[in-house]
DNA sequence: GCAAGGTC
């Protein structure tokens, strides 16, 4: 059997397809002969004698050796894993046992991962799996760079091997890269105090991109904008205005400046007038990168774009949009994929194009043999894809046009004039051939027309302007700037370049788009930089690459690489050690900063953003605990509270948005107008509050009711001007509204819990019903009617239910407080005792027999509630009577222990009872026929 | 809990 491992599922299925058809037996059948099957959850295509199985990308994954995942190990410090052995642990777990499967049966394997360093280590991890289930079978390695009949049927026919150098180049680059990362990540984290998910990272690709960030950011602040003139003259020929500019494009001396306009005198007189030509070139195919360039353009991020690019080569629309190819192979048929074209959308793109094919496709710098330049692979009707789709479809497709077609041809014109002792110019440009431009219609082609003169012309003056500009600083990256720049310092690859941005912004580094950095981002690079670690540098890149290029050449090994790269890790150790509690400073003080949203009303300390333990987050004084001003924010459940750049300009503290992830922002605006504002309502259910007295409060930076029932009763007569006796009494007031604020929102969650949420009908819309209906808690909610519950936006049956479950929480709430105990109550519940007037009503020889719980312990419950409810208790009921009353009843012929429980029921326990009892009463709640009960009595002795 | 690199 024929093994052939390909580097993802997609790739299998193609080449599957391709070598079946191309097989001898099968050209006979046309090729339909690709068994797809389902093993251990993998995708497999058989054909005549070969199975063919695509890898996830990397199916193992390099680790520290167990023992060090503990960050906080005294013994394994983050430096130790410098030294610490790394192992290969399967991520696709299903896909290796597979490849170890069928590679016993294997007499032939072949390996086709991509064609490129990662996917020659790909190669090697498959086939050390197959290694490790059989050590005899020969293994090959195809090697192709486009998955074309062609160039697969070549690759199969001619194998190669692997290249086990290429692979242990990959090898050191992923060690180094762990051993850098992960200690690095561990040091500077703990240093700074930070854990769980707000941990700092540290890599060899994020850092430097971090760090360029960073390095714009400083150089905006640090910009001093600088002036400088502009000089023009309008002037017109035939009725046409002309603008001419200034031959000194800017005066940076606004006396030169000034001095030229005086010098500017009419007429304008043509000195020179020279018509020229430009060549536009057309476009280079897209690689990567260009593409989400172009797609940037488009307002794609670049994220989006990949995620889009990938959908479209899942369904068969463009070719693998990850390569770093810009030159089209040999192997691709591009009049057969015009020819597909013509069946989509942009079929009339497509005839201009084969009409005026240029000799060859144009080509970029850069070629490779990983992938082909993206390219359409399939023909899409506009109605088949959402819109999104659809535009990079059309991109893509209107690029790989513009790459066949000629170049747009320019005519330029260029005037120059004299004006008395200056000299001024002007120039024009018409678009002469639209070439390319004709279906890459992306950029638009602005041209001046500018009207005939020849020289010698005298031309009117009819304005001087004298503009005074300032000088801009170099704007921000934008995301597609910014992958321009990673790969032209080789930072990442084509796959992972743009989910870089998407890693620093998870870890709070950067923020918006085009992106800054915020104040841990900052901290971050700082303290890397002062402290001497190279990670922030992009050379870190070079070198390894360097390094990698000579073990793949065998000059170096991978060993020699690794030990060099741990030695020098080791230094960086030594002086970050030496400096660990000023690093942890630096970078927290930072963060502080961050967290500081203005000054605190009372005192003038900063006040500051604080999370607790838990989930709560509140503003509170940097002055505490001499001053507790503080302000509530929602529950962190709902998102982190961050700063934001706006402040409020009534109390001067920024805005603050609570963030979460796969959420909406919350946009609390100022915490303070918020405080006051959610405040407001509350403060005036106290009976004497009115605007006045709530001005006064405010005016004293009390703004809540809790702070009225908790502030020292000193501060509250200052700040209402009033006695210490009308403070008491309002303070006891605001104890009141607390409480019943308190139950208000207890039954509110009980809402929350029991009533289904409905269109219209949010459970929040069912509690202000009742509150509306004067029901504040839940005794209030017990003692309702279903009728009156059917007025508050619920049906007859919802209704119900809520009522019997408010009912069972309110009786084991009222008997928990009477003094039952929850495991007793637990079993009174069980055996269907609910409510305190069940315990009053029965037997408490009855509540023992039934529940199992003593008859002296149910008495004892029996009493308490009854007690509770103010109702006469039963008479002292002891073990003793009990047993022996039961003993005499049950020698009673024909009573037994069935008919002993529906007695107790009935409250009768012994033989006096039940001789005492009225028979036909005692029939009717028992249930037993009354001869049989006078038969019983009679019996009695 | 950490990197970067594949792929989904």
């Amino acid at each position: 059997m024929h093994l052939i491992i390909a580097e993802k599922n997609i790739a299998a299925r193609r080449i599957a397809d391709i070598l079946a058809a191309s097989s001898d037996s099968s050209q006979v059948q046309k090729g339909a002969k690709v068994r797809t099957g389902k093993e251990n959850g993998v995708s497999t295509y058989r054909f005549d004698d070969a199975v063919t199985l695509g890898l996830r990308g990397h199916v193992v994954e390099i680790d520290f050796e167990p023992g060090y995942s503990n960050w906080r190990s005294e013994v394994n410090t983050p430096r130790t894993l410098i030294d610490a052995g790394t192992i290969k642990k399967p991520t696709a777990k299903n896909i290796v046992a597979l490849i170890k499967k069928l590679s016993k049966k294997a007499t032939l394997v072949t390996i086709a991962t991509d064609f490129d360093r990662e996917g020659e280590l790909i190669g090697k991890e498959a086939y050390e799996i197959v290694r490790s289930a059989n050590k005899d079978v020969p293994v090959q390695r195809a090697r192709f760079s486009a998955i074309t009949a062609q160039e697969i049927t070549t690759a199969f026919a001619e194998p190669d091997e692997i290249d086990f150098d290429l692979a242990a180049a990959g090898e050191a680059r992923q060690i180094i890269d762990l051993l850098w990362g992960a200690s690095l990540t561990r040091f500077i984290s703990i240093a700074a105090k930070r854990g769980g998910k707000s941990i700092l990272s540290v890599g060899r690709v994020q850092s430097p991109t971090l760090a360029m960030i960073v390095d714009r950011e400083r150089e905006i602040e640090a910009f001093v904008p600088e002036p400088y003139w502009m000089l023009s003259v309008d002037t017109e020929k035939d009725g046409t205005p002309v603008t001419a500019r200034h031959t000194t494009d800017r005066f940076h001396d606004k006396n030169e400046a000034v001095m030229a306009e005086q010098n500017t005198s009419a007429p304008l007189v043509v000195t020179s007038a020279k018509e020229g030509t430009r060549t536009d070139r057309a476009p280079a195919p897209f690689d990567t990168t260009s593409f989400i360039v172009a797609a940037g353009r488009l307002r794609f991020s670049a994220a989006n774009a990949m995620r889009i690019a990938e959908d479209l080569y899942m369904n068969g629309y463009i070719s693998y949009p990850r390569t770093d190819n810009t030159v089209y192979p040999k192997s691709l048929d591009i009049d057969e994929v015009l020819k597909e074209l013509k069946k989509s959308s942009l079929s009339r793109a497509v005839e201009w194009t084969q009409a005026h094919r240029r000799k060859e496709p144009t080509r970029g710098k850069k070629s490779s043999t990983d992938h082909p330049p993206i390219h359409p692979a399939g023909a899409a009707k506009k109605e088949a894809l959402t819109d999104d789709q659809w535009k990079i479809y059309e991109l893509i497709v209107r690029r790989f046009l513009a790459t066949l077609s000629p170049d747009a041809r320019w005519t330029t014109l260029k005037y120059l004039f004299d004006a008395g002792n200056e000299t001024y110019t002007a120039t024009g440009s018409r678009l002469a051939e639209a070439g390319y431009r004709e279906v890459y219609t992306y950029s638009e082609a602005k041209e001046t027309i500018l009207p005939v003169m020849k020289v010698g012309d005298r031309l009117p003056v009819l304005g001087i302007n004298n503009e005074e500009k300032y000088t801009t600083p170099p704007p921000r990256y934008s995301q597609s700037k910014l992958i321009q720049r990673m790969e032209e310092l080789g930072l990442g690859t084509k796959s992972t370049r743009h989910e870089v941005i998407g890693k620093l912004v998870s870890r709070r580094y950067v923020e918006g788009t085009p992106v800054r950095p915020t104040l841990v981002g900052k901290g971050v690079v700082e303290a890397m930089e002062n402290h001497g670690v190279p990670i922030t540098n992009p050379e870190m890149t070079s070198t390894i690459e360097q390094h990698m290029e000579e073990i793949k050449e065998a000059k170096l090994s991978r060993d020699e690489v690794i030990s060099e790269s741990q030695t020098m890790l080791h230094h960086v150790f030594d002086a970050l050690e030496a400096n660990e509690e000023q690093i942890g400073r630096e970078i927290m003080g930072r963060t502080d900063e961050e967290r500081i949203i203005g000054k605190c009303p009372v005192c003038g300390n900063d006040l500051m953003i604080r999370q607790t333990k838990g989930m709560s987050q509140f503003i509170g004084c940097t002055g505490y605990p001499d001053c507790t001003f503080n302000i509530g924010l929602p529950s962190a459940a709902w998102g982190t509270a961050i700063r934001e750049d706006k402040v409020c300009e009534v109390h001067g503290l920024n805005y603050v948005r609570l963030i979460r992830k796969g959420a909406r922002p919350w946009e609390i605006g100022c915490p303070l107008c918020n405080h006051i504002s959610s405040n407001r309502e509350a403060l005036m259910m106290m009976p004497s509050a009115d605007e006045e007295m709530i001005s006064r409060l405010h005016a004293s930076h009390i703004y809540s009711v809790y702070e009225v029932a908790n502030i020292e009763p000193e501060r509250l007569t200052e700040a209402l001007g009033t006695d210490l006796a009308t403070v008491a009494c309002l303070r006891e007031e605001a104890e009141g509204v607390l409480e019943l604020l308190r139950k208000r929102s207890e039954l509110k969650k009980f809402v929350r819990k029991h009533v289904v949420p409905r269109r219209g009908r949010s459970p929040a819309k069912v509690a202000a019903a009742l509150v509306e209906a004067g029901v504040n808690d839940l005794g209030g909610l017990a003692s309702m009617t279903t009728e009156a519950l059917t007025h508050t936006h619920l049906s007859e049956a919802e209704a119900e239910t809520l009522l019997g479950e408010a009912r069972a929480v309110y009786n084991r709430a009222i008997l928990r407080e009477y003094g039952v105990p929850a495991v007793s109550l637990k079993k009174y519940f069980e055996a269907g005792i609910t409510t305190p007037a069940d315990f009053c009503a029965l037997h408490p020889a009855y509540l023992s027999i039934i529940t199992g719980i003593k008859p002296d312990t149910a008495w004892k419950h029996a009493t308490s509630v009854c007690n509770g409810m103010g109702i006469a208790p039963p008479q002292k009921v002891t073990a003793k009577m009990v047993e022996a009353g039961r003993k005499d009843l049950l020698e009673i012929p024909g009573l037994g222990e069935a008919m002993l429980e529906r007695l107790y029921r009935a409250g009768v326990i012994d033989m006096p009872g039940l001789k005492a009892a009225d028979a036909s009463h005692l029939a009717k709640v028992t249930g037993i026929p009354a001869e049989k009960i006078r038969a019983f009595q009679d019996a009695c002795k």
